[in-house]
DNA sequence: GTCTATAAATTGATAGAC
DNA sequence: GTCTATCAATTTATAGAC
């Protein structure tokens, strides 16, 4: 990613910026290399095509949106109050409208690419386990169960995420994250 | 919806067929006019122009998934039982795939365009009434509390359906509502 | 209401100079 | 590596006959 020549890291920015302003559809190799201050003709020498370009960009917001779930919880002690960190952090996560939008922008294009789409499943490995990590005091092997509990802790800040996008004063995020908590508190102790 | 002329509806119909098939970047004029045996120029004049059309495919998209997710529990009498059916329509629902794909095609576009937006906000209200009736069994007020616990079933329907889009051989669906119904069932004596 | 024909703009891609 | 210039293909939109 920050292999990339400098030119290259330019117009994947451009990219993700008009991406977010935009949208996908506004996401043409004109305005690209307007936005980027680039000629047309360096998007392709640099990502081959469109399609590279944006196999890149897809990359790109993935790998940001989990280091920042890492940074988010893996620096605290283990234990409940780990746990409350996770779920504040959930909070704050649920409130970025503008990376969900672009995650959500992003995601029917990753869902129809075979390849994309196998990335991003990695990357949502990644973050079950991540969670698994903040919620376990050990480091053993991730169960059925628990990775059933990890994608719920996970389903709950995506599908909380369309709800605050779609209507930001509508949505409660304090409150159902507080409930949340206070269903997820108990079953903490036997991690069945 | 239905007060629609016939050509609109075929047309609307073919626009649906083929936004679930090939994705919105392939629902042009020229695509859509092909797969409803129809003209192009009978597009702009039902629907004035595309951005027409696609407001009134994201109001026919949205109004059938609610209209499914009522009758899958409004059926039931109310009580434990109309849960143990309330989270076996979510698993049902969750694992249909086609439908949440096409969900996720219109999303960005609809978080795009404010009239849209408000439009399936609206409608996600109608989600969280539909859950409120299910679960409660007097129909009081939805106070403060229980639209959040709404909420968040709901937004454990959607997210899950983003993990089980990516993979669904390794999303286990029925292990995670399973879960989540074991977190969910002692909540429900005191919905506080 | 529906069509054919066409306008006008934009798209992704690349050849070739530097 | 980067650019200008240009390509064929496709896009939305509409004029005008029926």
């Amino acid at each position: 990613m920050e292999a990339l020549a400098p030119t290259a890291q330019r117009i994947l920015a451009a990219a993700r910026r008009l991406l977010v302003r935009d949208g996908f559809t506004a996401l043409t190799l004109s305005a690209i290399a307007e936005e980027a201050d680039e000629s047309k003709a360096s998007i392709g020498y640099h990502f081959g095509n469109k399609d590279g370009l944006v196999a890149a960009l897809v990359d790109s917001l993935t790998h940001d949106a989990n280091r920042a779930l890492i940074a988010e919880c893996s620096s605290l002690p283990p234990g409940p109050a780990r746990l409350q960190a996770l779920l504040e952090g959930e909070s704050r996560i649920v409130a970025d409208v503008s990376s969900f939008q672009a995650f959500f922008e992003v995601l029917p294009y990753a869902l129809r690419d075979p390849a994309l789409r196998q990335r991003v499943a990695a990357l949502y490995d990644g973050y079950r386990e991540t969670v698994w990590r903040c919620i376990s005091d050990a480091d053993p092997e991730m169960g059925v169960e628990p990775r059933a509990f990890c994608a719920l802790m996970i389903a709950v800040v995506d599908g909380l995420a369309i709800q605050y996008c779609l209507d930001p004063k509508g949505a409660d995020v304090a409150t159902v994250i507080g409930q949340w908590g206070r269903l997820v508190r108990p079953a903490q102790g036997e991690p069945s």
